[in-house]
DNA sequence: CGGAATCCAAAGAGATACTG
DNA sequence: CAGTATCTCTTTGGATTCCG
């Protein structure tokens, strides 16, 4: 579908969508460089329960951001990387990062000035 | 509501919140070299609804993103524009916009592939 | 171990109607 | 002209339970 201009198939849009799950972000932290267990990422992310990161990757799958290869062994071995597009995003994650953190740095300053 | 910042801090997560907004990228694209009045907003950005335009602008101010003047005449005359803060999303909304192209394009292929 | 199915609460987004 | 006030519908995130 075209940019028209409108809502839809607005490439801002897109590209906001498919990271902006609560968990996203830090499950593609995760898996930049390594390849990574199902059980890893739920220890690396406490808080996070096994539906949420279940349902998160599914969704980064289908975005073509993250693959995910079984092994058909007992008991099961599921490994998720990121795909050649999930990796062209670091550099944008890069940049929000910084963006974060000069807004984090904002708020503070006006605490400040109360 | 203005995000309150999460637990963790982080900054992705909070930069993902401020731009997150059905609407907001839209409305800071249009905001990028001009000022704008509420009306106008309206007009250049049809399917959006004046109740979800207000929303949005008051959490892009509460964020530091846009400024809001208003000019005690009649009719009431309000304008917006961008913060300094604001003007720096610049360039991480042009790069989400080729992550987007980039997405799009790899997802007609797949179309095509079928 | 790595899910799927179900249910629930909260937040986002829009429609509609009224107002200084 | 530029809003507010409600109400509703939908989407998300999360808790719990069951399964190959």
């Amino acid at each position: 579908m075209p940019y028209q201009g409108g809502v839809y198939g607005c490439p801002v849009e897109e590209a906001l969508h498919m990271i902006s799950g609560k968990w996203k972000p830090r499950i593609i932290h995760e898996l930049l460089g390594q390849t990574r267990r199902f059980s890893e990422l739920q220890r690396l992310i406490p808080g996070m329960s096994r539906h949420v990161l279940t349902t998160q990757l599914r969704e980064l799958e289908a975005d073509n951001i993250v693959e995910r290869t079984v092994y058909p062994t007992v008991p099961p071995k599921v490994e998720y990387s990121l795909t050649d597009f999930g990796r062209s995003l670091e550099p944008v994650l890069e940049q929000l990062v910084g963006v974060g953190e000069r807004y984090i740095s904002l708020r503070k300053n006006e605490a400040v000035e109360k």
